[in-house]
Parts: C-alpha cells; sequence; structure tokens
DNA sequence: TCGGGAATAT
DNA sequence: GATATTCCCG
C-alpha cells in the first residue's frame, strides 16, 4: 500500500486530485472488501489523512466509518501514512526470519519473541546468547533441562550418572525440544513457554521418521564441551556424550549421528595435512598446546584443554584458520578450497569459533571473525 | 545394549 | 551436498 505515498510524491499529485485517485481506488477495493479489508481500511485511512493535510486540521481519524467491512485492528491513531511503512515491514521480516530449518510453528513464536534483536545481526546475539549458556550458572537452561526428562534416559539407563544431579521425569518434552532445537536460531528463551507443539517422539506415531534435530550452536557447543571433557571425540562414545551434555531430549542416537559428522568432517582433511601442499593442515596441529581460553569457556573447560588438544583441536585446525595465521597470504588453491569448506561447515565453524579461541593460541586468531573471513583456512570448520 | 559405520531421508 | 535419521553388524 505503501505506494500511494510513493506514488504521490513522485507524480507530486495534488492533495485534491490524489484524495479523488483513492476514492476512486477505494471504489475499486470495496468489491473485495471481504478478501482485503486491510487495503480498504488502508485507503481509507490514507484518503482521511489526506484530506487532514489538505484541510490542515488535526481532527481524530474516524476509521469506523470508512469500511463497513473492516474490523479495525490497527490502532487508529497512527498517521495512515506511517502506518504503511510498518506494515510492509512486518510482512516482509517475516519471510527472512530464520537461518534454516522449518519449523514454522516455532518460527512464529520465535518472530515475535525475537523481534527485537533480529534487527542487528541475529547470528551474533545467537552466539552471545550461546555463549552464555556456558555461564557457571545457566538457571534457565537447566530448569527447561530439568523440566523434561529424556526418554533416551530410561534407555541408556543409567540415567545420567555423576553429571545429572536431577531426575529426569517423563517424556521428553517440548521445553526441552525447544531448548536443543530452538537455538537454531536464537529462539530459546522465547520458546521455553512454547506451546503444545508435539514433541518430534510424539509425531513419530505417523509411522513417519522423527523430527530433525537441529544442532543448535549450543548445542553443538555442548557437544564440543562434552567431547573435551571425555578426551576427545576418538574416545567419546555416544552415550557418555550424551550424560555430558545433559540435555534432555537428546537421544543416543543424535549424539552419534553428530558425532559421526564431526568424526567425518575432523577427519577428513587429515589427507590433505599429509599433502605438504597444504601448508596450514600440519603445523596448527600442535600448536593448540598454547591455549588461550576464552572466559566463559575458561571456567568450564580448561582442565581438560590440554588433552583435547591432540584429539579435538588438532582436527579442527585443519580446516581452521589456525594453521593458516603463520601463512597470511598462502595458497590461493587452497584458500579457495577451504572458503568453500567453510561456507558449508559453517555451523560447525561457528559454535568452534570460540573453541579455537580457547585452543588455538592468540596466534591463531584475533577471535575476531573478521580476521577467519580472510582468507585463508580461516573459513575452515570449527571442527 | 552399545558403538561404529553405512544407507537412506530430508 | 550437507546433515540428520535409521538400519545393520560386530
Amino acid at each position: 500500500m505503501y505506494f500511494f505515498t510513493e506514488k504521490m510524491q513522485r507524480s507530486k499529485m495534488g492533495f485534491p486530485d490524489y484524495i479523488q485517485a483513492l476514492e476512486e481506488e477505494r471504489r475499486k477495493i470495496q468489491v473485495f472488501c471481504k478478501e482485503l479489508p486491510l487495503s480498504l481500511e488502508l485507503v481509507a485511512q490514507a484518503i482521511e489523512a489526506c484530506k487532514q493535510q489538505l484541510s490542515g486540521t488535526t481532527t481524530e481519524y474516524n476509521l469506523n466509518g470508512q469500511s463497513e467491512c473492516s474490523e479495525r485492528t490497527t490502532s487508529s491513531e497512527v498517521p495512515v501514512l506511517e502506518e504503511f511503512i510498518p506494515i510492509k515491514k512486518r510482512a516482509s521480516s517475516s519471510s527472512p526470519c530464520c537461518d534454516e530449518d522449518d519449523e514454522d510453528d516455532e518460527h512464529h513464536l520465535q518472530r515475535v519473541s525475537n523481534e527485537n534483536n533480529k534487527n542487528s545481526d541475529k547470528r551474533k546475539s545467537d552466539w552471545l546468547r550461546s555463549v552464555q549458556l556456558w555461564n557457571p550458572d545457566p538457571p534457565a537452561e537447566e530448569d527447561v533441562t530439568r523440566k523434561v526428562s529424556g526418554m533416551e534416559l530410561k534407555r541408556s539407563g543409567s540415567g545420567g550418572g555423576a553429571f545429572q544431579p536431577f531426575h529426569k521425569e517423563e517424556r521428553p518434552a517440548k521445553a526441552t525440544e525447544s531448548l536443543s532445537k530452538a537455538p537454531c536460531s536464537t529462539r530459546v528463551a522465547a520458546t521455553s513457554s512454547s506451546a503444545g507443539e508435539v514433541t518430534p517422539e510424539k509425531n513419530l506415531n505417523d509411522g513417519q521418521r522423527k523430527q530433525r534435530r537441529c544442532w543448535s550452536q549450543d548445542l553443538h557447543k555442548r557437544f564440543l564441551h562434552a567431547l573435551q571433557q571425555l578426551g576427545g571425540a576418538d574416545s567419546a562414545t555416544p552415550k557418555q556424550i550424551r550424560e555430558q551434555m545433559n540435555v534432555d531430549g537428546l537421544t543416543n542416537d543424535e549424539v552419534k549421528s553428530h558425532l559421526q559428522k564431526y568424526r567425518l568432517h575432523t577427519r577428513r582433511p587429515s589427507p590433505l595435512v599429509h599433502n605438504s601442499s597444504n601448508p596450514q593442515a600440519a603445523p596448527f596441529v600442535l600448536v593448540g598446546n598454547i591455549f588461550v581460553q576464552s572466559p566463559e569457556y575458561a571456567a568450564v573447560t580448561t582442565s581438560t584443554a590440554s588433552r583435547e588438544v591432540s584429539t579435538v583441536a588438532a582436527p579442527a585446525g585443519i580446516y581452521a584458520p589456525v594453521a593458516t595465521h603463520p601463512t597470511p597470504v598462502s595458497q590461493p588453491s587452497a584458500d579457495s578450497t577451504k572458503r568453500s569448506q567453510f561456507k558449508k561447515l559453517k555451523h560447525f565453524e561457528h559454535s568452534n569459533s570460540d573453541e579455537r579461541a580457547h585452543h588455538s593460541e592468540g596466534a591463531l586468531h584475533s577471535n575476531s571473525p573478521t580476521s577467519s573471513s580472510s582468507t585463508h583456512t580461516s573459513t575452515s570448520p570449527g571442527y
């Protein structure tokens, strides 16, 4: 609708003419008042506004009488012309909202609740949020986690052992679900209250595959963290990881799958390493001994960090820019390749970024994302 | 029962 | 093609 204003501006129409045009428009729309109540209303408002401007009066908008069909949902206080923008905004913002997956229902909630954060780089905020999870006391999360139980617990028998101070009840719940899934795009907090979404497991009733679990950054972080504590991807088992992660609703299978992927990623590069061609690969590997842990992380992982180096960090390095630093300019070929990879593995990389920071010596990175963007390895997936 | 890996689905 | 789920085997 905002095209009206535009139109007017462009054509420099006089208000009288414009009003006339609007009236005309309204007549046309009137026919579809059922289908386009809003449009009708908007036009009506626009007319009203024009009239007011024309007369210079400050009369209040009296929209009620304008359209018989409209239900008047918008605040009449707002000048029509201004309203156009917001409306449009709203409409457009809804689409690009989430990064990936399609949990429409959730998205909606998320959208609403996260409206504020959305503006700026959502990713950033997400990231930050996820970071927060690692604070000494992540109350919110724990709450959520606590609330719902994990089926897998039953499966695994030992319900979490040492790592799970609390007991789990029945049913993996949505809350949990939201925690582990939502993060996909920042919706953690928002969803805690999410209504009666059906849990994936429940959906299974359909006899179909369960809903895909989205490994949010948070989740992945947890995963990595667990991995660290368990001595790396090679030595950690899915069950252990799951317990370590202490995420309700997370199943062994899911962890296993993720672990599989993780290993895949971390190992894939190794061959390259052998090729001397890849300067980046080899070096960093051990570089890691020197760790600079980010504050948040340090608190938790410091002790195990060193250990992890060999196992976890090293592989990551392959992709990671870590190694690269030594050779800032490095070969183009390598760069390009990695870059592409990086893109794909962005998710991992993302979560790992912090990891890198901890493990990698400062040299590696200035944790600044920009550095990574730089060319080479920086692109590496965080694995 | 569990873990690893491959096949399969999304 | 990447990622997650499911199946199979030891």
